[in-house]
DNA sequence: TATTGTTATACTCTATAACTATA
DNA sequence: TATAGTTATAGAGTATAACAATA
């Protein structure tokens, strides 16, 4: 068996007591399932989450600055100047210094990364669809709305796949 | 302003795109807003997210095999044994090895360590219903019945806080 | 003076594999 | 042979502070 396995069979008869209502330790065990799960799936992308969160970011704000960005994804700006450099060095980012603030840099995809998001889309998209393990669609549907709503983000409507049924739930 | 600002206004005006339906890219913000959280209202008790839930649980299961709380909390073994020795450095715990598996390991809090989990506990629970941003109440609970339910965590009827409110969603 | 991004450093957490002692 | 825990090592992520350029 793999390593710190239980991904499925969960609790292995362990009672949490207290943390069992602990916003804090749910969020922390459901990120590791989550990113468990993106691994299985599509981690053969060869792009991690931080990654793939910065390019599909800069792909629909062409231009955004880059401690925006960094506070945005709560990534600390020292961080993210390593993980544009990267970018940037493997030819998905571009940087620029505009004109009014030569302090800033902006931030933009090269073709060869708007290719690249173009190429991850699909198979994102379609981990995102599969990836709610015992949830039905309308508990995932609830479940992400109620994260947005914890973590003040707004719904999107310009955003895929709107199911109605996520308007119907109280 | 603090490194990593934007704790409560949020996006900045930053579109997420795809990212706005994406749930491990939630569950990941949401982990990393809740832990802010948590340094900020009792990071000030000296104990990190982990140590908590390793004191919680070995207080809640006592004599609990090391392997089996390090897989129910997505801790790597080789991990979970450097924070063992340090909270048994600390004090706080205590190891034995059983007599019907010499392998193994079994985990006791000490008197210390039962002291320290009843002074934590006040506060941790305290935080705790608190901590739950903009979410109002029922709304809080919902979110953590839908976690559970991703995560196969049972709900735990001798738990704390038996809020009535939970039981009615649909 | 304050802010943006950079550099450097240290620490935590993770991932992996080899190792022991038991089973 | 397989399992529980340990050790060692490398890497990713994080936290912090000092710094240069610009505002």
């Amino acid at each position: 068996m793999r390593d710190g396995g239980g991904s499925d069979d969960g609790t292995l008869g362990v009672r949490f007591g207290p943390l069992t209502d602990s916003l804090g330790f749910l969020l922390r065990l459901g990120q590791l399932s989550a990113f468990e799960a993106y691994y299985d799936e599509i981690g053969a992308l060869g792009v991690r989450p931080g990654e793939m969160s910065v390019l599909f970011l800069v792909a629909e704000n062409p231009g955004v600055r880059q401690g925006v960005l960094a506070s945005s994804l709560r990534i600390k700006r020292a961080h993210m100047t390593k993980m544009i450099r990267a970018m940037e060095d493997a030819g998905l980012v571009h940087r620029t210094v505009p004109e009014d603030d030569r302090r800033s840099v902006e931030l933009w995809l090269t073709a060869a990364g708007r290719a690249r998001v173009a190429e991850l889309t699909g198979p994102v998209l379609a981990h995102e669809s599969r990836a709610q393990g015992r949830l039905d669609q309308r508990e995932a549907a609830q479940l992400k709305r109620l994260l947005r709503a914890y973590l003040n983000i707004p719904e999107d409507p310009s955003g895929p796949g709107h199911d109605p049924l996520e308007e119907s739930g109280s």
